[in-house]
DNA sequence: CCATAACCTGTTCATTTGAACAGTTACACG
DNA sequence: CGTGTAACTGTTCAAATGAACAGGTTATGG
């Protein structure tokens, strides 16, 4: 059945609500917001919004409405992920301090765990331009998981972090850059990688 | 300040139940789920872990704990993305019903407004590793906006969405695919073009 | 030894909140 | 004309809920 235009608002009205305080309204906060005089016209509403499938919640529960619209339901939990400029060793927990900023993404696109280490770089050069990865681009990188060769890591460079591919030859664990100029080979220790990749974010313009 | 072993308990808690269910727990129902005889045992937790900065609840409202992420401040507004396997021609207001998922990044990591008319495409096939975009990723588009020459597009070729070069050739408009092996070279037609790349989201593995 | 904090029991109280009841107005439809 | 439905007003009620009060235990550090 469809929706009725007053229908629409009220749930665009739930909708910014939820996002922007993570919170449902009240029928009460709703009422006001729309200038009832009475609670039982937003109570109305959403029981026209229960009774035609957007919406959900628990009887004589409060604030627990949930909007179940096809497109609400594909949503994922949403991850901050930290950008660091340059990582120094270590990598203690608390580092909010040089974060340079956040990326908020959706579990679910990058395929990784609310509760995975994560952090992210932006590249800096084209060092990496062979396994495409661009200057600029943000590499999400996560602290902990053992690479695999073929990965790319985030290694520890002369106090600097630097992107490298981590490739096994003949059993020895090595670090190469993807670029023909810089065909620089690095022998691992252990402690010099903070990261593998697991996705990237471009922005193009 | 450092959280107590309880408190992480008890944080952990109203982060699974806020995932589980997009409602945060009551006080009766932590203390109802580490077996508390009292609720003031969940209440002070709970103070104590606002007092330490990780959550954050308006007074005397139901259910109004959020979760400070340490990088709060530097959250911006999150955007749902609706990601189409193919778009047909028209491209009408209500497509959710073909959208085949969702992904939900921050605004300021892709520099799209909240208001322009964005959606991604998985790529397939790797006609356009030649602007580094790999089989799989997902490529973010906007529509609407002009295209300049060398701007990625998605153009409607044979009723199915195809990413092309968008290239001025002797002053005329043209799509060119990025792989040697495919040098397609198509005519453009005003309405063919579908959406502009504005940006990329890659998961690795 | 004493102060402090973490962690807990048990209870009461004022608000918040969803739900229900009793109506009203307007409008589309047969 | 009646009938139904959307969209309200105004009010009452009981359950849900956060907050506060009055303690009790244990550990830690000065």
């Amino acid at each position: 059945m469809e929706l009725t235009k007053r229908q629409k608002e009220v749930l665009e009205f739930i909708k910014k609500v939820q996002r922007a305080s993570a919170q449902t309204p009240s029928l009460r906060e709703i009422a006001r917001h729309f200038g009832f005089g009475s609670m039982t016209a937003a109570a109305d509403h959403v029981r026209a919004l229960k009774r035609k499938g957007v919406l959900e919640g628990s009887p004589r529960r409060a604030r627990s409405l949930k909007i179940l619209s096809p497109w609400e339901n594909l949503r994922r939990p949403v991850v901050d992920i930290p950008v660091y400029g340059e990582i120094p060793a270590g990598f203690a927990d608390e580092r909010q301090q040089e974060a340079k900023g956040c990326i908020s993404v959706d579990v679910k696109s990058l395929g990784i765990g609310p509760t995975a280490r994560t952090f992210a770089l932006q590249v800096k050069g084209d060092s990496m331009i062979g396994k495409h990865i661009l200057e600029g681009d943000y590499v999400i990188l996560e602290q902990g998981s053992i690479p695999r060769s073929g990965d790319v890591v985030a290694a520890l460079i002369d106090q600097e972090s630097t992107l490298k591919t981590f490739v096994l030859q003949e059993g020895n664990p090595v670090l190469k850059a993807e670029n023909p100029r810089y065909p620089t080979l690095v022998p691992v220790h252990e402690l010099m990688i903070q990261g593998v990749m697991v996705g990237l974010i471009r922005k193009v313009e």
